[in-house]
DNA sequence: ATAGGGTTAG
């Protein structure tokens, strides 16, 4: 059928009509055109069509009608700014929301207080906090939507500190905060876990009259959430005298992230038994809190639920549930949420990019991590500290100090873990006697030093063999993180190595005074669709004796070819010969004999263990790699070793 | 005109 055909130069008075009429029957392409046929719109005609696109989720057709009313020769007036301020809030532009402050500025409404705060608003739902500052800077009259809109831009814009100044700023001047005040600066209080000052906010609320409030409730549920303390959480919720799915889902997380994953799922039963009906987000909670507690697989079966039940996995949920891939180096589920991602959104949201970057290199193709980088439009911190950490991880070092300059140029701030990304990096690149500058790379640091930052330069002093950096390291380390094994057992292995004995003895002394176990090693490979697991003398698997024959007969061969047992790696306090045994029975070298001997035609195996792994093993898997003929992925705790033909990757650097 | 819940890197 054909539409009527459309109007032209149509009287302003009649103009507000006819558009009305066609947004009703969401005809939106025919109002635009309708729109474009109106002589002078008044700015209602105009703010109504900006708003009706934006509410239909067209925020840039709406930006694009602000933007025809200049080519008119048509002035905006305030409530066409409000309008289409909110169009840029939806868009996510940060370049837009400026176009739309210089036209305002232009007109001169940027001194109203209303016009104002819709586009601190808008610059801060498209994370732009300079440009929040400077419209809030500009204006002489600030009412508490002014002060509390820039606050919470703050806020979600990763700088809760100045969110909260921001707000005890707005205390002196004498404005006096409302619920929404509260409930948008109680997330600072959240995540930078000051339980004190949350509390102050929430006797405030009491105070005031506040505590009824269904949104200052939730953010008080997280707030306890978030610093451990899920009592006072569901002190809080059980006093509510209204719940909605928000605050429902607010404990909910409350019990996932403090580990009582039960609790937190029979809530999540009884939820709908209250007749609160879960939403999108409660099954993105569950997804979340199950990936949480290490059940990836349920959280895979939550996902196919959430599905079931007509949900559609958004951002959040990719981002949540691709660690699954992540962790059990599922490449292939994690190609097929990829290419959930693209058909959804053609290019998905920050995180979950970051995060299908991430799942790519830890599944082992970096080539494919890079490819999602270069793609990204925008890239944050996180996003460069990812690629970075992806380079640094299969040991392209001199890559992640370039991203790291590149970075820099980018104008992107460093934080911590950037300089643990480089600085690991760095450990893997066969840049060495470069250890001194990364000792004062960290001094130089602007902010203190993580535990991280020290375990990086203490890999790399293992590289490059340096004893006393090591210890300067590790001594930092033990400050930190006293009870880490991981940090002991580092420089055990650097002072065997410099044939240090009786300062090695000293370190396990060292642990045994202080009651620190090593963390148990285990490696695992998956074999037709199932995982198999290996510790250090495993022989629970069913064919173990066949399996120990085989690693017997291998060796021999090895040996032949010029392997030769390194017995400094064995912790144990027992003989030559018994440490040579120990030493065959390295859950790596388990996990890669079976691999071997359940090739099935495949030419390359991928291990994994949860720890380094052992100097021996590194040795002994590249002569298997070089007798069986075969290629041989393993991925430890830190970065992914390529054997192939009798060479590592690592080059022995690692 | 402003507001609450769900997420990424180590």
């Amino acid at each position: 059928m054909l539409a009527p055909s459309l109007p032209t130069n149509i009287p302003s008075h009649l103009g507000l009509r006819l558009l009305r009429a066609t947004l009703n029957v969401r005809d939106f392409n025919r109002a635009r055109q309708l729109f474009d046929n109106i002589l002078q719109p008044d700015p209602t005609t105009c703010s109504t069509l900006i708003s009706a696109l934006t509410a239909h989720g067209l925020p840039n057709e709406a930006i694009n009608i602000f933007a025809s009313l200049r080519a008119r020769g048509i002035n905006p007036q305030k409530p066409v700014f409000l309008a289409v301020a909110k169009a840029c809030a939806a868009s996510g532009d940060a370049l837009r929301v400026k176009e739309v402050h210089a036209d305002a500025a232009r007109c001169g409404v940027t001194s109203d207080v209303f016009v104002a705060n819709a586009l601190i608003h808008a610059y801060g739902k498209c994370k732009c906090v300079e440009g929040a500052r400077r419209v809030f800077d500009d204006l002489v009259v600030r009412d508490v939507v002014t002060w509390t809109s820039l606050s919470s831009c703050y806020v979600n814009c990763g700088f809760p500190r100045k969110g909260l100044n921001v707000f005890c700023e707005m205390g002196w001047n004498g404005v006096k905060p409302n619920p929404v005040t509260l409930s948008s600066i109680l997330p600072a209080c959240s995540e930078l876990k000051i339980l004190k000052s949350g509390k102050a906010i929430h006797g405030f609320a009491v105070r005031h009259g506040m505590i009824e409030n269904v949104f200052v409730c939730s953010a008080l549920v997280s707030l306890y959430a978030k610093c451990l303390s899920v009592r006072e959480a569901r002190a809080v919720f059980d006093l509510m005298p209204r719940r909605d799915v928000v605050s429902w889902n607010g404990v909910l997380t409350a019990y996932f992230s403090n580990k009582e994953y039960e609790k937190g799922f029979s809530l999540f039963l009884q939820m709908s038994r209250d007749g609160v009906k879960a939403d999108e987000a409660t099954w993105n909670a569950v997804i979340g809190g199950c990936m949480e507690n290490g059940r990836t697989e349920e959280a895979v079966e939550m996902l196919r639920k959430m599905q079931k039940m007509g949900f559609k996995p958004n951002e959040i949920t990719i981002s949540s549930i691709l660690p699954a891939c992540s962790f059990s180096e599922s490449l292939r589920m994690g190609m097929e949420i990829h290419c959930y991602v693209l058909r959804h959104w053609k290019v998905g949201d920050l995180t979950s990019t970051t995060a299908l970057l991430y799942m790519y290199a830890k599944c082992g193709d970096l080539n494919l991590s890079r490819n999602v980088f270069n793609m990204m439009r925008r890239k944050d911190v996180v996003a460069w500290n990812t690629m970075i950490i992806a380079n640094a991880m299969h040991g392209d070092g001199k890559e992640a100090l370039f991203l790291f300059d590149k970075m820099l140029l980018s104008r992107i701030k460093p934080n911590p873990v950037t300089f643990t990304g480089v600085l690991s990096g760095c450990s893997h690149s066969s840049r060495a006697g470069h250890l001194n500058e990364a000792y004062k790379f960290i001094q130089r640091m602007p902010m203190e030093p993580t535990a991280s930052a020290w375990g990086a330069l203490l890999g790399a002093c293992r590289v490059y063999k340096n004893v006393e950096l090591a210890k300067i390291s590790a001594k930092k380390l033990f400050e930190i993180e006293p009870n880490n094994p991981g940090n002991y057992v580092s420089l055990f292995n650097i002072l065997v190595t410099a044939k240090l004995w009786s300062e090695a003895s000293k370190i396990r002394i060292l642990m045994k005074e202080r009651g620190i176990a090593k963390t148990p090693g285990c490696s695992w490979l998956q074999v037709g669709n199932r995982v198999h697991t290996f510790v250090v003398g495993d022989k629970s698997n069913m064919e173990s004796d066949k399996l120990y024959n085989f690693l017997d007969e291998l060796v021999e061969k090895m040996k032949m070819a010029g392997y030769k047992p390194d017995t400094d790696y064995v912790l144990q306090d027992i003989d030559q010969e018994e440490k040579a045994e120990s030493l065959c029975n390295h859950s790596e070298k388990l996990a890669v004999s079976f691999g071997i001997l359940n090739l099935n035609g495949q030419s390359t195996i991928r291990v994994f263990k949860n720890l380094r792994i052992c100097g021996d093993c590194h040795n002994a898997i590249k002569y298997m790699s070089k007798v069986v003929g075969i290629v041989i992925v393993v991925r430890d705790s830190l970065r992914f070793h390529h054997f192939k033909n009798g060479n590592c990757s690592c080059k022995d650097l690692w």
